[in-house]
DNA sequence: AATACATATGAGCATTTGTTCATATCTACA
DNA sequence: TGTAGATATGAACAAATGCTCATATGTATT
């Protein structure tokens, strides 16, 4: 073990602390299985908040609450459509983030 | 918007149900400033559960409480170096996973 | 204008999470 | 063998999180 290599790579970490404070909160929006659903179910297609909270086992209310949070994080953007308010993702990062996590777990 | 598509999509989202689990549950992992500070140090180099407490400002005893965490979820592993306990990450895919991630904020 | 439908919001609550403190375990070395 | 150093572990606690319930808001339709 170099203890220099060691030292700089402690500088570099404590350097950017907000931008791990940051990474960390993006990672957070994808490790609830409510939230990574959602937005794995919007990488397929824009749907409504009525048919996604038919497919997870949660209430309307709970589904909004997270949308609300997905949405506040810029994940995912809303317009409304009639009397339905429609979502999808704001960025194709998403869809390979959720890939790449998808990856590890079949190997 | 096609309503065979959004069953389709629901039907996939709800037979897989567990994987997304599992998924979540590894993004979790990455959803903590202290954690991915481990990961992204460990990256670069192995290192001992000291010289981890040293840039970060928590306990030695919360790194060990992190980093046993970490074990249990099959992304670190450990040997005994003398009085040290090194730590090492156990998979390529981890940095790939921050690396994934890091893209999505500095865009 | 009134009613029904779709979504959002706030309060309250149980659970989970990350930390610290105190202490135990294990290794090296005098 | 005894003591110091490095790490692990368990209990306790505060903060954050995700859900539900009740209700508000907003839109379409009659």
């Amino acid at each position: 073990m170099d203890s220099n290599t060691i030292s700089r790579i402690q500088a570099t970490i404590t350097k950017n602390s907000e931008l791990f404070e940051e990474l960390a909160q993006l990672y957070k929006l994808f490790g609830d299985s409510s939230r990574i659903k959602i937005l794995c179910a919007l990488t397929q297609s824009e749907m409504c908040v009525g048919e996604i909270s038919e497919f997870l086992s949660i209430t309307q209310s709970a589904v909004s609450h997270q949308l609300r949070i997905l949405k506040s994080s810029n994940l995912v953007k809303s317009r409304r459509e009639g009397k339905n308010i429609v979502y999808s993702l704001t960025d194709d990062h998403i869809k390979t983030i959720i890939d790449c996590g998808m990856e590890h777990i079949t190997e």
